[in-house]
DNA sequence: CTCGGAGTTGAAGCGCACTTCAACTCAAGG
DNA sequence: CCTTGAGTTGAAGTGCGCTTCAACTCCGAG
């Protein structure tokens, strides 16, 4: 029976690492069986969790937020195809966010850098207050800095 | 004159930690100038630089890449709206490219997540040959481990 | 049974993008 | 002059997303 795989055929298959799924696995967002020799079996399921790990970090999301997506899959059961559906429905709006976000500072971009403003405070490419795309790689998010307001009334 | 700013008005000006605005400027992002006191000050223009940089950081940019788009500013005189221009160009076609991965991606997660394509080695979510958009936050990008090539001829 | 490759663990290390800290100096007001 | 707040430095720490390592076990072929 092929049903479970072994860490390192789902590693291939998936083109993550060993480590990095063990990683992914103390964190909660994959789960697997044991052999009575302790080694991890993952049912094929896993793969398509794999899948939407690796897709959803690419376009800047936490392993965090990914946990608490997966979490929105049922435990229990398998999930079904009406499950995974929900699940990429919420991330497809996430995704439509992003470009809308990243289309205007695509446009703002150029109205904004190449002219002649420099206070920054208003322009749009600086007020976070929509929480903006990727949020950046490191462990910190943008702080606007209340006392720099521009309204503060 | 209110030409020169002291590091904490940058900051408050550009929302960035003074931390990280002399982070920037060890790893060649800002340039100031030093008071009789060894102080920091810097020209306003430098505004500009803290603003693309955030902005680029935001949409998945990092740091050195930043300093090499930087550098193609001149150094020698004050950057002019057009030399801006030029480089805010560049970034307008990353952003486009970034765009249209996203959008690409948004498409193919209904279709490849919500299906029943287990295989993903063909998926084109799965195919970062066209080196995708976010790259993720962390240390490492993915690797597509030829091992699990589906055309190794 | 022996061998080697695959698997196991916890702990440590790494790269990025910063922040925090300690110890110090500078600059302006009273 | 003294004080206070802003600035200076280098070094160390932090959080994320992993990888690497050492020391060990498991498992299937020969």
């Amino acid at each position: 029976m092929h049903e479970a795989l072994t860490i390192g055929q789902l590693a291939t298959r998936s083109g993550v690492a060993p480590s990095a799924l063990r990683y992914y696995e103390r964190l909660g967002l994959i789960r697997s069986q044991r052999t009575g020799g302790n080694q991890r079996r993952y049912a094929r399921t896993e793969l398509r969790r794999v899948a939407f790990i690796r897709i959803s970090q690419q376009v800047g999301v936490s392993l965090e937020e990914i946990r608490e997506a997966l979490d929105s899959l049922p435990s229990s059961r398998t999930p079904t195809p009406d499950d995974w559906a929900a699940l990429s429905r919420s991330w497809r709006d996430r995704l439509d966010e992003k470009i809308r976000l990243l289309g205007k500072l695509r446009d703002d971009l150029d109205g904004c850098i190449g002219c002649g403003c420099l206070s920054l405070q208003r322009c749009t490419l600086y007020n976070p207050a929509d929480s903006l795309a990727a949020e950046g790689p490191g462990a910190r998010l943008m702080l606007p800095r209340p006392d720099s307001d521009p309204a503060p009334a």
